[in-house]
DNA sequence: GCCAACGTTGGC
DNA sequence: GCCAACGTTGGC
């Protein structure tokens, strides 16, 4: 079992959206490092669900429900999607502020690749955002 | 709205 | 293959 972080501007696909729509293909990833994120995740993987530009905190959860296949969006192979389902909300979100400021947390890729959409997360971080999330699996 | 970070492009 | 220019992302 591996974790993960996506990101999306709630103006472009939010949390709130994503509940609604019970599922959705993670579409529209154009960088080599994210995509080799997206190729690397297996079925029954969580992913921190991220909001930028507006929010800046880590709202829910997802899984993975479909492994890597060619993204629908482009025709070029070289670029992926995976599908998700939401899981759960955290009971409190976890902002980025608060990110920085853990001694645990304050060098996930979220921090440190700011630009990166999709993102490794380690078990010891897993554990603290859920702690800080007053969330549990 | 600004600007830093950083990935990509293209000339040489 | 290097590196300057440029575009995009995302926090502030």
């Amino acid at each position: 079992m591996a974790y993960w972080l996506i990101k999306s501007e709630p103006s472009a696909y939010s949390w709130e959206q994503f509940k609604k729509d019970k599922k959705t293909q993670w579409t529209g990833v154009r960088n080599y490092a994210a995509r080799n994120n997206l190729r690397d995740m297996k079925k029954g993987d969580l992913a921190f669900f991220y909001h930028s530009n507006v929010g800046l905190a880590i709202v829910g959860i997802a899984k993975v429900v479909k492994e890597a296949y060619q993204d629908p969006t482009t025709a070029e192979p070289a670029w992926l999607c995976v599908d998700f389902a939401p899981v759960k909300d955290l009971n409190k979100p976890v902002s980025l502020v608060q990110i920085k400021n853990d001694p645990i947390l304050n060098n996930m890729d979220l921090v440190r690749l700011q630009r990166l959409s999709v993102g490794k997360v380690t078990e010891k971080e897993f554990v603290r955002l859920c702690e800080l999330g007053e969330f549990a699996v």
